[in-house]
DNA sequence: GTGAAAGCGCTAACAC
DNA sequence: GTGTTAGCGCTTTCAC
C-alpha cells in the first residue's frame, strides 16, 4: 500500500480511501491512485484491513450438510444476497453433530465474523450463551423457536411440527387411515414426525409406522424402508417421505413393484423441490420456500450490520401443503 | 491476551505459544494458562494472528453453484479434509460466470487465503497470470488439461471428452444408432457432447441430437427437453444425460408415456449419484468419484501448505461406465 | 522454557 | 480533500 501511496503521490490514508470510499477522494487523486493499483498489481490485504477496522465482512453459516438440496438451496440464496452486500460466505458442515457445531462457532467467533447464521434452533444453553455474549449477530433458520428455546437473536423458519401435522390432516382428508413415515434421526424431522402422530391420534389413528434413516438420507435408503414399513403393515395406505427426494425413491420403488400411485400407495414430499414436478405422477408434497429463506436471513444480517434495524427480528415463512398427482 | 497474560502470571508470547504450540511450554505454565483462558472465556482473534504470521488457515473454493449435488459432494469431502487439518474452507459462487469468478479470486486473494480450489481449467489467460504470480496454491478440479491450457498449478480431474465418448460407446455396443444428449451449456457438458458426437460419427452417425439446457439444469427440464428432440427425430433409442438428476426426469417422462426402458427408448446418467441406484430401471450411467476428488483437492493442498512435496500434482481420478438396467 | 521488542498492513480519529 | 498519528491483537525473532 506504500508503494501505491508513493508511486500515486499520497499518502497512505488517501490510498486506502481511494479504495473504500472512493466518492471522499477528489477526482484526479482518484485517477492517479488507481493507475498506481493497476500498474503495480496491488492487491489490498482484507485480514490487515479486518483486523484495524474491527469488520471482516465475512459471515459464517453452518448447515448439517451440503449436500443436501434442501441446504444446499437455502445456502446458495444467502451467499448470493451476502455476497451483494458485499459480504463472503465461511462455511461449515456440523455433520448433524452438535459438539462439531460449537467447535465451529469457536472458530468462526475468533475469526471475528460478522454475523452467523444457524441451521435450527435446538443449540446447547451453553452455546446460546456464548453467542449472546459474543454480541455477533445471529440468525437461526429453518425452525421456530421451540418453547423452552427462544430465538438466540434473529430467526427465519416455519413450524415443522404444524408442516407435520398439515400432512398427516393432508392425507386423512384423502381417506387414509394405515398412514406411514420416512425420515431422518434428526431434530427436524422428528418434530414433524410428532405433528404427524398428533394429527393422526386426534383422529383415532394410533398406529403410524415409522422409519428414520440415520443421515445422510439418501434416496436410495427409500425403497428399502418402504419394504420394512411394509413387512411389518402390509395394508399401508399413505407414506408421507421427509424430503421430495426420499418420495422418489418411493415411487421408483412402486415402479419396481407394478403399484399405482396414489391408488395403491398414497405418496407426499416434503420441500418441493424440482424432482416433486418431474416425478411420475407429480408429486404432492409440503413446499418450503428455501431460496427466500436464504435470501431472508442473509438481509436480515446486512440489516443489522448496517446499522438499520428492521424491526422484523423474527419471520415465520410457513409452507404450503401442494397438491399433486401422487396423493 | 494480555489479560490472560496477567492473571497467569505469563508474557503475552507464552500465551501464543501455550494456545499454538502447547508442547513447547512447561506443564505448569500450560495449566496456569488455560485456567486463565476458561476463566476470562478467551477467544483468541485469528485476524490478528493471520496477519502477524502470513497464514489465514482459510482456502478457498468456487464451484458453479452448490445446488448441484454433483458439486456439494466434493465441496463436502473437500472442507471435511480441511477441517482435519486445520483449515476453514471459505465459499464462492460463480453463477457459471467466468467474470464472477474472477472477481471471486479478486477478493480471496485480497483475504490472503493460503489455497484455492477452483472448477474446471478454462480460466482465462488473465487470471491464470494472476494466480502464479499471486503464488498461492491452487487445485483446479473437474477437468483433466485441455490444450493449450496447462495446469495453473495442481490439478485433480477427469477427461470429460473421454466420458463423452465411453458413453457412446456404450451405447453403441448396445445397438442403437440414434442417438442424443441432454445437458448443460456449461464447458464440462460441451466437452462431453464433443467425444460423444467423435465416437458416434466414427461409426458413422452423424446426427446427434442435443438439447443444452441453460443452468441449473434441473431434473424438470429433462421431460420437457426429451420431448423435443422426439419431436425433431421421433425415431431415437437412446439418450445421455449428463447428470444422473437429468436421466431420472427422463425416466420418469418414460413412465409418463408408458415407454418401456431400455426398451423403447436407452437412458444413460452421468455421475453415479444415489438416484442412479434407486432409480427403476437401475439408471447405467458413467460414475465420477466427486468425494475423493475432493479429498485428493484437499490433500494435496494440505501436502504443500505443510512444506511437503507429494510430488503428484496431477491426478487423473478417471471415471467408469456402470452398466445397470437402463441401458 | 520464557520474555522483550518489533512489526504484520491496514483504518480510525483527528487535524489541517 | 488530504495527511499525521496511533493503534488493531497477534506472531516472529532473538535474547536470556
Amino acid at each position: 500500500m506504500s508503494d501505491v501511496a508513493r508511486v500515486a503521490g499520497v499518502s497512505l490514508v488517501t490510498v486506502s480511501r481511494a479504495i473504500n470510499e472512493p466518492d471522499k477522494v477528489a477526482p484526479d487523486t482518484l485517477a492517479a491512485v488507481r493507475a498506481a493499483v493497476e500498474q503495480l498489481g496491488y492487491v489490498p490485504n482484507l485480514t490487515a484491513g479486518s483486523l484495524a477496522s474491527n469488520r471482516s465482512r465475512i459471515v459464517a453459516a453452518i448447515v448439517p450438510t451440503i449436500s443436501n438440496l434442501v441446504f444446499s438451496e437455502t445456502i446458495e440464496a444467502l451467499a448470493q444476497t451476502l455476497a451483494d452486500g458485499g459480504y463472503q460466505l465461511l462455511l461449515g458442515q456440523s455433520g448433524y453433530r452438535a459438539g462439531d457445531e460449537a467447535t465451529l462457532v469457536d472458530t468462526f467467533l475468533g475469526r471475528r465474523v460478522d454475523g452467523l447464521v444457524l441451521t435450527g434452533n435446538a443449540q446447547s444453553p451453553a452455546l446460546r450463551a456464548k453467542l449472546k455474549r459474543a454480541g455477533v449477530p445471529v440468525v437461526q433458520t429453518w425452525d421456530l423457536p421451540t418453547p423452552p428455546n427462544a430465538p438466540i437473536d434473529m430467526l427465519v423458519g416455519f413450524s415443522n411440527l404444524e408442516a407435520g401435522k398439515a400432512a398427516a390432516q393432508h392425507l386423512i382428508d384423502r381417506g387414509h387411515r394405515a398412514l406411514a413415515f420416512i425420515g431422518a434421526e434428526e431434530d427436524r424431522s422428528r418434530l414433524r414426525l410428532e405433528g404427524f402422530r398428533a394429527v393422526a391420534a386426534a383422529h383415532g389413528i394410533g398406529d403410524v409406522q415409522s422409519e428414520l434413516i440415520r443421515p445422510p438420507a439418501l434416496i436410495d435408503d427409500a425403497g428399502p424402508r418402504l419394504a420394512q414399513i411394509l413387512a411389518r403393515r402390509p395394508d399401508v395406505t399413505a407414506v408421507f417421505c421427509n424430503n421430495d427426494l426420499l418420495a422418489a425413491g418411493v415411487l421408483f420403488e412402486c415402479v419396481q413393484r407394478g403399484w399405482q400411485v396414489p391408488g395403491r400407495i398414497a405418496v407426499l414430499g416434503f420441500g418441493d423441490l424440482a424432482v416433486a414436478r418431474a416425478a411420475s405422477p407429480r408429486l404432492s408434497t409440503v413446499l418450503i420456500r428455501r431460496a427466500e429463506m436464504g435470501e431472508h436471513a442473509g438481509q436480515m444480517l446486512l440489516a443489522r450490520l448496517s446499522g438499520q434495524s428492521t424491526g422484523a427480528d423474527l419471520i415465520d415463512i410457513g409452507f404450503e401443503v401442494v397438491t399433486r398427482a401422487s396423493t
